[in-house]
DNA sequence: CTGGATCCTAAAGGATACTG
DNA sequence: CAGTATCCTTTAGGATCCAG
């Protein structure tokens, strides 16, 4: 995710808020994945690329060293003949990683729910014959106007 | 965040893990930021917009159709004649929501901590002149090796 | 006021080949 | 094994203009 929003040349805004600190460690689709993979112990490189299912060599290395960067992950490299590294989250991640549970706890109660959300919401917005022609987009409910 | 790794074609392997469900609301610049502003009660389309600070009207629009079809949002329109529509957290996102501050009041504890971690990690990495040349990026530890 | 439509740039991400 | 480097496609995201 691309810091500067527009970027107003000289003044800079960043830091403002932390909310911003936290989407740039928990946004993109690996950074989460990687943690919680990484949160059992230390786990080595094709560890994680086999455990997370569906990640390109490259985006587990960039995300490795983000997150390094960051005091996360801590990177430990053995220097023996065929090479051996292993990852391990950082006393701060570990209590991230205890509020990412919680996150993912929360997606596995409403997984199917959200999914019959989108499906209600799909079959409202593009049947593909609309019978009756509803203009809505959304079937917003609409209280009774007050001004 | 494109569904769809590497697409096996006739084998679909999504909805496999919950990761995936929290990631793709999650993940992005302004979800979460949304959420949370909306938390505290029915809130503007134009006042969402001021209070997120650098998110543009596309996105913005783009993040409260994404919320709203996968059942974290609702959106209320009343038909006055300035056209006024409000956005209000469901009750699975307020769920979601006290994770969420959670992570926020992570990320306010532990900003600093991140912050001199990269700092710490790009000075060791790339010095404007390595005055003694240190070949390896990361000041990788290197325990006794076992094997 | 609340968007939708369009155009464009930048960043994320994937595939693959190569290396110490 | 654990990456790097390169190339390429897809997506996120911004700017701007227009409309009910």
């Amino acid at each position: 995710m691309s810091r500067s929003h527009t970027h107003v040349p000289g003044e800079v805004i960043e830091q403002a808020c932390p909310l911003v600190e936290v989407l740039d460690h928990v946004a993109g689709k690996w950074s989460i994945s990687i943690l919680v993979a990484a949160a059992r112990g230390p786990v080595r490189f094709t560890e994680l690329e086999r455990a997370i299912e569906g990640i390109s060599r490259r985006m587990l290395t960039l995300n490795l060293r983000r997150l390094e960067r960051d005091g996360l992950l801590t990177r430990t490299v053995y220097p023996t003949v065929p090479p051996k590294v292993e990852y391990s989250l950082t006393a701060m991640a570990q209590e991230l990683y205890s509020y990412l549970t919680g996150l993912v706890e929360w997606a596995e109660r409403h997984s199917g729910a959200i999914a019959h959300a989108r499906a209600a919401y799909d079959t409202a917005a593009a049947p593909a014959d609309p019978p009756r022609s509803q203009p809505e987009r959304g079937r917003a409910q609409v209280p009774a106007s007050s001004p």
